[in-house]
DNA sequence: CCGCATCCCAGGCGATACTG
DNA sequence: CAGTATCGCCTGGGATGCGG
């Protein structure tokens, strides 16, 4: 199966490869998709829209978004300090495809739902 | 940030959390798409697509598609054996998406390439 | 309010060997 | 050919506490 292992980890070996490593993870879904909802949102309030996430999670996948700019960051230095997160320009790109999804999910929940009332 | 705990980690807190989880994983897209180019293949055609994967993980991740009623397993009792690998309907369904998130792929690699030749 | 630092764990993932 | 079985790493992710 291996054949020659001079393969770089590192390197995608597709497209799709490369798109799922930009988008994968347990949380950066989600926030793609809550920030189109809302156009933007502070830090806290996507703390509170994720029921699962820590601030080192929230931290450090939101520096991987916008590392891959697929999102932006505006600090505003006043005190309370204050930062806004929005999508990108190819950040929305993404959009039909997570809305897609998220449709797609809907109704498998709704059709589990179903069966399980056998 | 964490306020009640109450959570069943389980339970997918909305339809993106949902779909994500049934897609991601290292090879589960490129699995699906591969599928859906090929129509139908053979475990070991499968393996040598996925140039970076082992037997267990293939084993593994087929089967979870198996489980969520993406892929369905066709076996031939012979010798040697013969396994066929194909999208359900339920698969089919994503496929449209996946393809949009190869093609927004395919033109982030371009960009970047143009990038680095700074 | 928005983080960063530290410690820690589970499980996703990998390598290798073996089987019907 | 199409897998199982073991073993073990390693890193994604969680808990807690501190800092500007």
């Amino acid at each position: 199966m291996k054949k020659t292992k001079k393969i770089c980890p590192d390197m995608p070996t597709c497209s799709v490869d490369y798109a799922f490593r930009r988008i994968g993870g347990k949380y950066k879904g989600r926030i793609l998709w809550y920030l189109h909802e809302h156009s933007i949102l502070r830090y806290g309030e996507l703390g509170r829209t994720l029921p699962d996430v820590t601030t080192k999670m929230l931290t450090q996948t939101l520096r991987e978004l916008e590392a891959d700019k697929l999102i932006s960051r505006k600090v505003y230095h006043e005190v309370p300090p204050k930062v806004e997160y929005t999508l990108t320009d190819v950040g929305q790109e993404l959009i039909p495809f997570i809305e897609h999804l998220r449709q797609w999910g809907e109704k498998q929940i709704k059709k589990e739902m179903v069966e399980e009332a056998s």
